[in-house]
DNA sequence: AAGCTTCATAACATAGAGTTATCTTATTTT
DNA sequence: AAAATAAGATAACTCTATGTTATGAAGCTT
């Protein structure tokens, strides 16, 4: 016999509070509707649940046992109330995050981390990709969030974006660079360099081509291509290789001290770092949440990147 | 947020099951009814529970976790099932039984425990009475069974009564008592011996003055009275005190040897001994059971007790 | 015995679940 | 690539169960 889980609850629930009344208060119904139920429920099963014409309600052994087994059910649909509840406020869920390589390595993945202390029951699921492809994703909805340098000002429609940081470049090179002991840096010191290639797909393979053209260096040798971040400061901090990264790339590995920026002015690109979503408004509140995370975090680096920057001599 | 527990399953039946149209199979529902709630479920909630426009139905993480409440519940409700359906073929519940306190203790005491080795989950809650009383409860539903000597000829209104053992006593004595060495008992065998009598309301009292008066013992000297069995048994057995003791109480206390029969044969009153109940259609299952193996195994014993009669030498 | 509290019943409105038939669409097959 | 297949979504309708308020009946208390 396939018994309602409902009537196990408030059994479960009249059992508790020691009484009908009691018991439909508990759960959230009228007297006479639970009353009715428990006569439905003896009529079907049989048997009576309580000692009929006493008044403190004495519930059978029968009713006892039923009304362990609506204790679980009462449970059970307590977690799933507070599981969606945690999903409703955005604690609990999944977030899809693309972006564009190095930038995610560099930079997005220190601040998910930062995000999942606080949130540990948000699920992360990051991949990489360049902005055609990421606006792609994003309007056939296999991701949620694309974080990637783009142009305000050529936005197609249908997508939001909210610039964080300015796309800024530098020239970078490992912590142990002779360049880094020189003083004023002039093309010919520069020249000699071996350089490490981001993908050609990647903005940051337009951003050094034009870095190489504006500072003159024309024939450049490539001694390696094809990496990941990783890669690259591996490369980068045991040989005396250069390569253009975003400033924030370099500011956030200054911790481990690997990293560092010739201090050398280049032209920055018209571009700027943000956060790019489809349709804002459709994004679960998990999505939301991590959208304001990221977007107040950048808000905080910004600042510190600006601080920094002015304590720090650029020469020409 | 309050779920419906029944939909939880669903979720439950679907994610296990793989597909809306087994789930809906598996829970014993129509597929287009599965569907719909799976809507409006989606819609109460606010978020998706599935992805849509794919065709293996992907669930949702959302979906996984209260498709986990979901299992518990399905759990539970399947053991609430299970104890409905054990309560119905009688193996749950309990059984209210009353009965004369000497044939209690002596023979169903013995009964019971042979039933709960087949029925763990009942609960036997045991009284003692004599008929008046026992009557009193039976009709106001406090008593189950009663197991008491009855006139069947004597039966008022609104009781059934099913006989099960002849009223038939015997004078009891310790197993070491002197008279059992004896050949023919006669009147002044007995006479020097003291008498251990039961309770003045008991129905063994007032067979007790018939039998001595039978016998033609007139100045009756009584050592102990108002005990229960055990104390009878303990004082027969360590004193030359004799008693009046319904058959199958010797009998089935032949096993322990402690208690023995005169082999005088005396008279017997007009009562059987059988299964008083009220309104035998009215009882639940479990006393049923109860009732038929109580019936059944007194049966047993009745035919047992009738060969060992024959095997015996009754002497006037 | 009167009063109070609590459960039971009645009567009616409505939401949800059940059904079958049919449409749409994703995936498989040829 | 088009057709076939399988599975989910919709529609339309019935019926059960729940919800409501008003009121009756029955224990328990004082």
């Amino acid at each position: 016999m396939k018994l309602d889980p409902r009537h196990l609850e408030i059994l479960a629930a009249i059992v508790d509070s020691g009484g009908l009344t009691e018991g439909a208060q508990a759960i959230g119904r009228a007297q006479p509707s639970v009353s009715r139920t428990v006569a439905m429920l003896e009529a079907r099963i049989g048997a009576p649940l309580f000692d009929k014409n006493k008044r403190p309600l004495v519930p059978t052994e029968l009713c006892l046992s039923l009304a362990g087994e609506g204790r679980r059910i009462l449970a059970a649909g307590n977690t799933a109330s507070a599981i969606v509840a945690t999903f409703r406020t955005g604690h609990r869920g999944m977030v899809r995050i693309g972006g564009t390589p190095v930038f995610m390595d560099g930079v997005i993945s220190t601040l998910i981390a930062e995000f999942q202390q606080n949130h540990p029951q948000v699920r992360i699921e990051q991949s990489y990709g360049y902005v055609p492809e990421l606006m792609h994703q994003l309007v056939a909805g296999r991701l949620d969030v694309a974080i990637c340098p783009t142009n305000p000002a050529a936005l197609p429609q249908g997508f939001q974006f909210v610039p964080v940081l300015p796309g800024r470049n530098v020239i970078a090179c490992g912590s142990h660079h002779p360049l880094l002991r020189k003083g004023p840096l002039r093309l010919a010191d520069i020249a000699p360099y071996p350089w490490i290639a981001p993908p050609a797909s990647s903005p940051l393979y337009e951003d050094m081509r034009h870095i190489l053209r504006d500072i003159g260096v024309n024939d450049t040798r490539i001694s390696f291509s094809g990496g990941t971040l990783a890669s690259m400061t591996a490369i980068l901090s045991n040989s005396d290789a250069l390569t253009v990264l975003p400033y924030s790339v370099v500011f956030m590995a200054r911790r481990q001290r690997v990293l560092a920026a010739l201090s050398i002015r280049i032209g920055h690109p018209e571009r700027m770092l943000g956060i790019l979503t489809g349709d804002a408004e459709a994004a679960n509140p998990t999505v939301r949440r991590f959208r304001r995370f990221i977007e107040t975090e950048f808000g905080n680096l910004s600042r510190v990147i600006q601080q920094h920057e002015q304590n720090t001599v650029w020469r020409d």
